[in-house]
DNA sequence: ATGGCTTGGGAACCAAGA
């Protein structure tokens, strides 16, 4: 079973891009971030012409995140627990009834530029409610996948030019910290144990050609819990993608489990 | 580089992204 996570930076705007990437990658279950729509203007009728379910958690305008899956989902929630006052759609999740019973977790991890300040407040508060989040659902002791933007670089390996992030929210020691914190809970990142090795870049810059020039970062990452890494088979980055037609700015990362 | 594109909102530019 092959899941994956998808910054498509505006599902209207990828309405070719991404059903392109779906049939050559053929993917069981998606997890989508920044579909930047409501409920209502996602175009499912796209996908479940493809065969995918559709659950989408939308907010007008920006962020908004989705889950596509071929295998029927059941008790899908939306938003992250924790603070009844977030407005900010960042966070689905779903059990995916396939070969194998896995509980998905969609999330889009908010930027916190500029740093300090209140956005950066926001993205650590965000990132205490997704550690508690994390560690109830790791006592369930089954297969979770955490899938999603992380706005987090982990290692300065994880950027072309690590310098030039030091004193951005992605790159903080405070932001590496705290996804540390949640790693550390239990959890297997699945790229950094499969293919540990720099130079693999998840995002690149629209501008200044930093696709041409190679200057990317890592910041989208499959975290899993133990009985779900156990399944774990094979990890890829799509980084072609983002020379395709009218790409986003991210490219697809997934992991394949057993059956 | 005090952001060089891209997106959505909404009708001329502006916020937000990373």
């Amino acid at each position: 079973m092959k899941i994956a996570t998808f910054n498509i930076n505006g599902i209207r705007a990828r309405a070719e891009a991404l059903p392109r990437w779906l049939r050559a990658a053929e993917p069981d279950v998606v997890c989508l971030q920044e579909i930047k729509c409501v409920d209502e203007g996602f175009p499912r009728e796209i996908f479940e012409d493809m065969g995918y379910r559709v659950e989408t958690h939308g907010q007008k305008g920006f962020n908004g995140v989705a889950i596509l899956s071929k295998h029927p989902l059941e008790d899908v929630t939306r938003g992250l627990p924790g603070d009844d006052g977030d407005e900010q759609a960042r966070w689905i999740e779903a059990t995916v009834c396939g070969p194998r019973v896995v509980r998905v977790c969609g999330l889009y991890l908010p930027n916190g530029n500029p740093a300090p300040g209140p956005k950066y407040d926001y993205k650590l508060a965000w990132m205490a409610r997704m550690e508690a989040r994390v560690r109830a659902l790791l006592t369930s002791e089954e297969p979770v996948l955490f899938l999603g933007d992380y706005n987090v670089i982990p290692q300065a390996e994880d950027a072309a030019k690590p310098e030039a992030w030091t004193e951005d929210a992605l790159f903080l020691p405070q932001s590496r910290a705290a996804f540390r914190r949640i790693l550390h809970l239990g959890l297997t990142e699945a790229v950094r144990t499969r293919a540990p090795r720099p130079g693999l870049y998840t995002f690149w810059d629209y501008q200044a050609n930093s696709w041409e020039r190679g200057n990317g970062i890592r910041i989208d990452h499959v975290l899993m819990s133990p009985q779900a890494a156990d399944l774990l088979e094979e990890t890829g980055i799509d980084k072609e993608v983002r020379a395709g037609d009218k790409p986003s700015d991210h490219v697809p990362v997934w992991v394949r489990l057993a059956a």
